[in-house]
DNA sequence: TCTGGGGTCCTAGGACCC
DNA sequence: TCTGGGGTCCTAGGACCC
C-alpha cells in the first residue's frame, strides 16, 4: 500500500462489443453479443445494451439468445481489438513507463512513474480524466473505466464501482472503510469454489473476514491462497506494476459441436494445433520441453497428459508426434470412448533461447495434413456481421450473405443509415477492412 | 446439444538424489 | 531389518482471470 493513489486501473467498457458499435454505427443503442456463434459457443462481452436482458459473460450463446434472441451475435473480430488496444497502451506508455498489460483491454499504470508534479487526489484524477478524454478521441468514441487507488488491489475494485464510463478514486485512508461492507466475491481471485467455502465458514463479507486468522484462512484455502486472503482483507497489497512478464506456456485448443471418437480424425487435428503452436513458438523467439494435450470428454470432464522432452523444441513435428503418442494413450487406458468434445495442444516449459540443431535432424515440420478438418467454429468466406470490408463506396460491414452474394451496408457516424449495395462473393473489389 | 480460448498459479504425490 | 529428511523435477488436476 502506498501513500498517495498512484496506481491507476484501466478497463475499457464492453470492449469487443463497442468495438463493433463504432464500426456498425446501425448496431449503436442495440444490443450486441461478441462471442462464440457456434453450438458450444459462449458470451465473450455483452454491449449494456444486452445486459439489460440478462446476458452476461461467459454465459453459453444459447442462453444468450433465449434472453435476448433480437440482438446482433457477432464472432469476435480480434485483429480488429487488438489495433484497438496497441492505440490504447500507446496512450498510458506515454504517460508512463510503467504500464503493466492484464489483457487486450485492461491495464495497470503507475502514476508514480509518470514525472506528475505530485501525487494527490487532484493531481492523480485530472490526468485519468485526460487520459479517458484522450482513449475516447484516438479510438472513436470508447469509454474507459478507471480506478485510482493506492495499491492495485483496490485500484481494480474501484475501477469497477462505476462502470461504464466511471472514474472512482479512492483517497488513501479510506480503502477499508469501502473494503468491509463488501462481498468477498470482490476480491481478486475469489471465486465460486472458494467464496462457497468461506461462505460455509459463515464469512461472507470483507468484514467478516478480517475476523479469521491466518490459520484458520490456511485451513479453509490454503496457504498461499489463506495467507493472501488475510491480507487483502486488510488492503495490504504492496505488488510493483510489472511492465514485462514473460510468457509461460503457448497453447491452442478447440471444442467442436459434434463430440470426436474417431482416432485418426483426432490425431489430424492435434497434428495441426501443434503446427500452429510451433508457429507462434518460432514467432516469440520460444522454445519449450514440456509438451501437453488437453483433453474434454462428453461429459465434461477433463484430462491433461504431458511428457517433457531432453531439450526445448519449437518444431512442429517434433510436438505432434508426441502429441499423437499421448492421445494414444489415452486411447488405449479407453477413456475416450465416450466422445470428445475439446482437444488441445500446448507447450510449457519454455526457454527464451532456440535450442542448437544438435544433430542436423530435428527440422521436421510436417505438412499440413490433407484432409479437411472440423473447424471449431463455422466461418464462411463473408458472414452477416462478422466482416467489416471496404468496397468501392469505402468501409461498410456485411449485412447478409448467401448463394454468392454478399451485401455491404456503408456506414459511417455522419451517415448511419448508408446505402446497401450487393456484390458477388468473389468480386476482387470486396476486401476486408484494414485500419490504414 | 448447458458450460470458449488463452493463459497463470497452486497443490499434492511420486521419483530420485544426497 | 523396521524403513529419516530435504530439495528438485515431473505429472495431474483444479481454481481463477479476462
Amino acid at each position: 500500500m502506498r501513500a498517495q493513489a498512484s496506481v491507476m486501473h484501466l478497463d475499457l467498457d464492453a470492449f469487443f462489443a463497442s468495438v463493433e458499435q463504432r464500426d456498425k454505427p446501425s448496431l449503436r443503442g442495440k444490443p450486441v453479443i461478441v462471442g462464440g456463434i457456434g453450438g458450444r459457443g459462449v458470451v465473450s462481452t455483452a454491449s449494456y445494451e444486452a445486459r439489460t436482458f440478462g446476458v452476461r459473460s461467459a454465459m453459453s450463446t444459447r442462453e444468450a439468445r433465449a434472453l435476448c434472441g433480437h440482438a446482433a451475435f457477432l464472432y469476435p473480430r480480434f485483429h480488429a481489438y487488438k489495433r484497438v488496444s496497441e492505440q490504447v497502451f500507446g496512450i498510458l506508455r506515454d504517460l508512463s513507463p510503467l504500464v503493466e498489460p492484464l489483457s487486450l483491454d485492461e491495464a495497470f499504470v503507475d502514476l508514480a512513474a509518470a514525472g506528475l508534479p505530485d501525487l494527490e487526489v487532484d493531481t492523480v484524477t485530472a490526468t485519468a480524466e485526460r487520459i479517458r478524454a484522450e482513449v475516447a478521441e484516438v479510438t472513436g468514441g470508447l469509454s474507459a473505466s478507471v480506478g485510482l487507488a493506492s495499491s492495485k488491489f483496490i485500484a481494480k475494485i474501484a475501477s469497477d464501482l462505476d462502470k461504464p464510463d466511471g472514474l472512482v478514486v479512492v483517497a488513501p485512508g479510506t480503502e477499508l472503510d469501502l473494503l468491509r461492507p463488501m462481498n468477498v466475491k470482490v476480491i481478486p481471485g475469489v471465486g465460486p469454489a472458494t467464496a462457497e467455502r468461506l461462505r460455509r465458514a459463515g464469512i461472507h463479507t470483507v468484514a467478516d473476514l478480517e475476523q479469521v486468522s491466518v490459520e484458520e484462512l490456511v485451513r479453509l484455502v490454503g496457504k498461499s491462497h489463506g495467507t493472501n486472503l488475510y491480507k487483502l482483507a486488510r488492503a495490504q497489497d504492496d505488488r510493483r506494476i510489472e511492465p514485462e512478464r514473460e510468457t509461460k506456456s503457448v497453447s491452442v485448443e478447440g471444442t467442436y459441436d459434434t463430440d470426436l471418437t474417431d482416432r485418426p480424425l483426432m490425431e489430424q487435428i492435434l497434428t495441426r494445433q501443434a503446427t500452429e503452436v510451433a508457429a507462434r513458438l518460432k514467432k516469440n523467439g520460444l522454445s519449450g520441453r514440456t509438451i501437453t494435450i488437453k483433453v474434454r470428454l462428453y461429459d465434461f470432464t477433463t484430462i491433461n497428459r504431458s511428457a517433457t522432452l531432453p531439450a526445448p523444441t519449437d518444431q512442429a513435428g517434433t510436438i505432434a508426434r508426441l502429441a499423437r503418442t499421448l492421445l494414444g494413450e489415452l486411447f488405449t487406458a479407453g477413456e475416450t470412448a465416450g466422445g470428445v468434445r475439446l482437444l488441445g495442444v500446448g507447450v510449457s516449459g519454455l526457454a527464451d533461447w532456440i535450442q542448437e540443431d544438435l544433430f542436423g535432424d530435428d527440422v521436421d515440420d510436417e505438412a499440413e495434413p490433407d484432409l479437411p478438418l472440423p473447424e471449431p467454429v463455422r466461418r464462411p468466406t463473408w458472414a452477416a456481421g462478422m466482416d467489416v470490408v471496404h468496397a468501392e463506396m469505402g468501409r461498410g460491414w456485411v449485412w447478409g450473405s448467401g448463394r454468392g452474394v454478399v451485401t455491404v451496408r456503408f456506414e459511417t457516424a455522419e451517415t448511419p443509415a448508408g446505402p446497401v449495395r450487393s456484390y458477388a462473393a468473389d468480386d476482387p473489389d470486396l476486401q476486408p477492412y484494414t485500419e490504414s
